[in-house]
DNA sequence: TTATCGTTTGGCCTTTTTACCAAATGTAAT
DNA sequence: ATTACATTTGGTAAAAAGGCCAAACGATAA
């Protein structure tokens, strides 16, 4: 790996980081649904307001998602609606592990 | 969120956070050429051995790829190949953000 | 203007991740 | 049995991530 394949994968783990966090994964998948201003996602998470808005803004960080300031409320939406075909992948993953563990039982 | 869902989102973050490293999403692309000995990995990438074996723990402990232990050697190989479908995506949230970038420049 | 609402930012602390070294393990060759 | 090789494990120190609080900000309402 040369320096400039170094940056190109870190820029890429960059984006992939942005999804790996439970909280994150989940908003990016309300996402999908269509926009959502954040307090919403307050009222549905328990966790503080700073605590959704830095999570938010990494997403945002990564290009995964842009925020539109209207009035009061700040909107954000899926940017690039494709990393939800991830989630089939990651499924994939979690159902070969349920069969791999259920292999070690027998 | 509930508890169930929380678990759930958890389980699918740790399959991203595993990909989400330079080295590690290296790692997994190059498994899509086939199985490589961990030796390989320790000449092309700089770094130490134990380096390298954790972070192919990391990958296995995720469900990602699995070892195969011949003779002195450790062989790693993709178990689930579709995690390069991922990263099709991921090129394109680069590609995305370097179009931001070069229309902020206008 | 002042107050209020929705959101972001800064600071701080705790937890997790990363990477190296050294020591331990397991396999094969001598 | 001893040695050498490939890899893993344990320990530790440094860096990054996560989450809460309080303060700052910007837009609207009064």
């Amino acid at each position: 790996m040369n320096k400039k394949e170094k940056e190109m994968y870190s820029a890429k783990a960059k984006v992939l980081k942005a999804l790996a966090h439970p909280t994150r994964l989940w908003m990016a998948e309300q996402l999908a649904g269509g926009e959502r201003c954040v307090c919403e996602f307050v009222e549905e998470i328990d966790a503080d307001f700073s605590t959704v808005s830095k999570h938010l803004s990494v997403l945002k960080e990564a290009g995964i998602v842009e925020d539109d300031k209207r009035g009061k409320q700040v909107f954000y939406s899926l940017k690039v609606p494709c990393v939800l075909n991830f989630m089939h992948c990651v499924e994939e993953v979690l159902r070969s592990n349920a069969a791999t563990q259920a292999a070690l039982m027998e």
